[in-house]
DNA sequence: GTAAAACTAGACTAGACCGTCTAGTCCAAT
DNA sequence: ATTGGACTAGACGGTCTAGTCTAGTTTTAC
């Protein structure tokens, strides 16, 4: 039987007492709390009750660890934006929900967090600024275009240009409140304040592609 | 006679020789250049061409230097967006010139490289945030809001609430161009594509705003 | 039971950085 | 001429960091 042996052996799964998630998990925190320059190994490796070596064990090096981290970190944080979409109901509330779910994920500590982090060193980590753009503006744009080209198929919405559509539903919801969260002037906003945001965006949309 | 005796004495104002100038100069480019953290005074005293000392001796410890330099690249940034700005010909052609010069100076380099670095050192320096929100984002809303108010009186557009209207009009400008500029994804934008985008937005500002 | 692999704790190297200090130069004003 | 302030070049102390290494311990596989 050769049980675990290729899970083990391979350098990005867990080992099996489970240090590998730990440190994933501390450095996470760590990086996001401080950024890359002031985050160090020996914070890392303490977050994680893991000796330093172990850290190198794992990943190579400060950079190597970054990265998994953050392209890690990306995916997983932008993943439940369009998750269980199902436009079945009323238009209107469909593109509310999406809006809704959108501010949430975009306006938690997390969030804001990772885009700090990522845009501060989006020079030294070019592909890491990409990869954050693919798994996140980009991939929200795509899922919400094929919707967008659906409800102008019905007739709801007119546009003929759904990208384009899509991005500026986005542009809308990144407003103020965006802006302060990033610059941390603003806590992070209550479920009320978020469907307020929402549904003016989404009216202001709907007035920007009414038919006819 | 007194001559410039007080402004020598003043600890803000340039020094005969102009070193004072020369840090500030040199100072700028290194911070938005490398951030906060990267950028050494070693660093700084050489790009100004001038002994570590004399930094010291003008600023007293990197913080206040970083603070000053900050701080002045915001006012001095933000300024020509609304400067010499004269609502007198006709009003869609009016917002279209605020959209253009709007998105000329924040997918400029210098503002780019301005906004990353004070997201990136948010946390850490908060009066910092606080004075880029006050002299960018919120002075642009605050005169947008006294020219929107004059449009609605006059029957040109339709809002109730000037200041959320203005920030929307913002909100719209900062779409994905402005997304991938922040994470170095895209070169500065030519004037063709900054008319482009500016007048995208305005139509849809219209669009949402239409009167009756 | 044993051998290999993973892990720990911490010392260690090599170097970067902040901020201070020293020794000496230059120059304007008295 | 000399005094005092601004400046320079560079050494220096103390702290911090990435990454390596060693020696000993625990875990895992068979």
């Amino acid at each position: 039987m050769v049980k675990a042996e290729a899970a083990l052996k391979d350098a990005d799964a867990e080992t099996p007492t489970g240090k590998h998630l730990l440190i994933v998990e501390a450095a996470t925190r760590v990086f996001l709390d401080f950024g890359y320059g002031a985050a160090s190994m020996d914070a890392i490796a303490a977050e994680a009750g893991v000796s330093k070596q172990t850290v190198y064990s794992h990943f190579g090096a400060k950079e190597a660890l970054f990265e998994a981290i953050i392209e890690d970190k990306c995916d997983q944080l932008l993943a439940p934006v369009f998750e269980t979409f199902r436009p079945g109901q009323d238009q209107a509330r469909a593109l509310n929900e999406v809006a809704r779910r959108f501010l949430s994920v975009i306006l938690a500590p997390p969030s804001t967090a990772l885009f700090r982090v990522i845009v501060a060193e989006s020079v030294r980590f070019p592909e890491l600024a990409n990869a954050f753009y693919r798994a996140g503006p980009q991939t929200a744009v795509d899922n919400l275009a094929g919707y967008l080209k659906e409800l102008n198929k019905a007739g709801v919405i007119a546009t003929n240009d759904p990208v384009a559509s899509a991005r500026q539903f986005f542009a809308l919801l990144r407003g103020d409140l965006y802006m302060r969260r990033l610059l941390d002037l603003a806590p992070e906003p209550t479920a009320e304040e978020v469907a307020a945001v929402a549904g003016e965006a989404v009216s202001a949309f709907l007035a920007i592609h009414a038919p006819d």
